[in-house]
DNA sequence: AACTTATCCAACCGCCGCTAC
DNA sequence: AGTAGCGGCGGTTGGATAAGT
């Protein structure tokens, strides 16, 4: 670490502060509280730790596999991910992909590469073809290599995310794509979190960047929308 | 028991976008 | 329009601890 962890003192004052004054003006908490501390640290002690919502222990198993498809979906945005995840910082997600997930999958791509590697041997076209049709078609997905750049057509995808589509009413979509592992292709974006923990109770909720507001999709939807609109 | 290596995670750093002036 | 200040985010670091030799 940089810097020096914190004592029981700071915490205790720390939490006193936020309970007195709230958790809105980081840039005066350490001269209120009486910390030796920058905006910054008290911010992510009191977001990180000091929270009274904060789950601790082992991520469940249904939170570990939204996580998965969360971060297929939103790549690094990890306090989008954790603000679909009650209770867990974005910090925590961050930790718990980057110690656990991520060999994980990596170990699962490599392993899939190797196997892509042997199919396009097997249907690898013969040159001399090639050289006589010249003629482009769309490839078939399932001989696209696994980090291939997207042909104009692919590339023409609605959103940022490349799992995610929008039908004629703007609504998001899961693409069908049977490594996001979603069971049903086309379901609602929107969807998939509730299948895993249902309608949250507001009170039991954890955003990282409000830290107690409501748990809400709209966030996502809104950001996507914004990718769109900008198209 | 002593040492080395791997893993975890709290904390920091630098950057970005927003807002007020 | 330019800029300073702020909150927020993601990437990275490095100390503590567990596991292995």
């Amino acid at each position: 670490m940089g810097g020096f962890a914190w004592t029981e003192e700071e915490d205790h004052l720390l939490k006193k502060c936020i309970e007195r004054y709230g958790d809105g003006q980081w840039h005066r908490v350490p001269l209120l509280a009486g910390l030796n501390r920058c905006r910054k640290s008290c911010r992510l002690r009191w977001l990180n730790y000091l929270h009274p919502n904060i789950k601790r222990g082992n991520f469940a198993e249904e939170e570990v596999q939204l996580i998965i498809k969360l971060h297929k979906l939103l790549g690094n945005r990890w306090s989008l991910i954790a603000g679909r995840l009650p209770g867990r910082t974005a910090n925590d997600v961050k930790n718990y992909w980057n110690c656990h997930l991520r060999k994980k999958l990596n170990a699962q791509e490599t392993e899939e590469e190797d196997q892509n590697a042997i199919n396009v041997e097997i249907i690898r076209p013969q040159p001399r073809s090639i050289a006589t049709t010249g003629s482009m078609k769309p490839r078939s997905p399932d001989h696209i290599a696994p980090n291939s750049q997207p042909t104009i057509e692919e590339s023409s995808m609605s959103t940022p995310f490349p799992y995610v589509e929008v039908d004629q009413r703007g609504k998001e979509l899961v693409k069908a794509d049977s490594s996001l592992g979603v069971d049903e292709p086309g379901k609602f974006v929107s969807d998939l979190a509730t299948d895993h923990f249902g309608q949250f109770d507001e009170v039991n909720v954890l955003r990282t960047d409000e830290c107690c507001s409501k748990w809400d999709w709209d966030d996502l939807i809104s950001d996507m929308d914004l990718w769109t609109d900008s198209l």
